[in-house]
DNA sequence: ATTCTTGCAAACCATTTGCACAAGG
DNA sequence: CCTTGTGCAAATGGTTTGCAAGAAT
């Protein structure tokens, strides 16, 4: 994830905490920043792990508490791909997209369809609804991998093993 | 639920028991009949509530051991709104729908739009992907009920407070 | 008879909470 | 200063597991 990116999502954080009263600590900025320098889904465990081995001293807390504050910000999304474990991604300077869950291996596969944002518009407009976000989740099975079919035509962002 | 639908999903259950080697115990028949007793979304500790309230014999791990062969016969949906209690659902004699969740209230709220079928056709089709199920989860939330909007038209299929 | 299933209780583990100390405003 | 945020450890709570007794085949 380039510097430019990093600094636009460090000023909307800002500004959220601004807006909200609450305080700018360094933990919450190092936070961002560390996911904002990976790619992929992340849980709260790996994220804990990476920054204990950069030597950096956080607690769980602070970032079960900090995470919080970033999906009300709309900085990051969280998925439950049908474990326990939350699942986290980026939401910024990113193509909207969903997934695909291969229920043998646990491999999440994103895809992107423009058509969903027409099915959220009529499902909104038809219940007096204000959408946030959304997530779609198409579980299934990979198929063999001797027998590729049109997969050079798809629009596959990455491939995530969680 | 009518009593129809009750015993064709027994005959479903009792096929995929069969068909896996697994064996037919009370339990496991008492725990499909109580879920096919009731409507709209429910978690693991309710139906062992109303199983204990009607002085039926079960044990939680028996119906998490039932509710993960439900799953697999594909007679039962889980869904995780965004919290960390599982919420069930029937999926055998339900037309097919999708969810709005109301961030405030946790109120969900069903809908139905086949276009989501042409959605998960193509994906799959461009991934080599076979799918089993799917869920569509719209988190957002509900405007004024002082300023209905063109409420009248939609599909409500039911109203579950989770 | 053999093997799977059950109920119970204990274990698990991601997440939340309580509290004393630290630090932002 | 005052109040919010942090780290640590303990608590929580849904789910899983171990095991002896019970039931299906």
């Amino acid at each position: 994830m380039n510097d430019e990116v990093k600094s636009t999502v460090r000023k909307i954080f800002l500004e959220f905490l601004e807006k909200k009263g609450q305080r700018r600590t360094p933990e919450r900025f190092a936070i961002l920043d560390e996911i904002y320098s990976r790619v992929g889904h992340f849980d709260v465990e790996t994220l804990y792990i990476h920054m204990k081995n950069k030597k950096y001293r956080v607690s769980r807390a602070t970032i079960y508490n900090t995470i919080e504050i970033l999906l009300e910000s709309n900085l990051i999304l969280k998925h439950q791909f049908g474990k326990n474990l939350a699942q986290y991604e980026r939401a910024f300077h990113c193509i909207q997209h969903d997934h695909l869950v291969d229920i043998k291996s646990g491999q999440v596969i994103e895809f992107c369809d423009p058509r969903i944002m027409d099915i959220i518009r009529t499902a909104c407009e038809m219940h007096n609804f204000t959408p946030s976000h959304h997530s779609l989740y198409i579980y299934g099975y990979k198929q063999n991998e001797d027998e590729p079919a049109q997969k050079k035509e798809s629009i596959v962002i990455e491939q995530v093993k969680i």
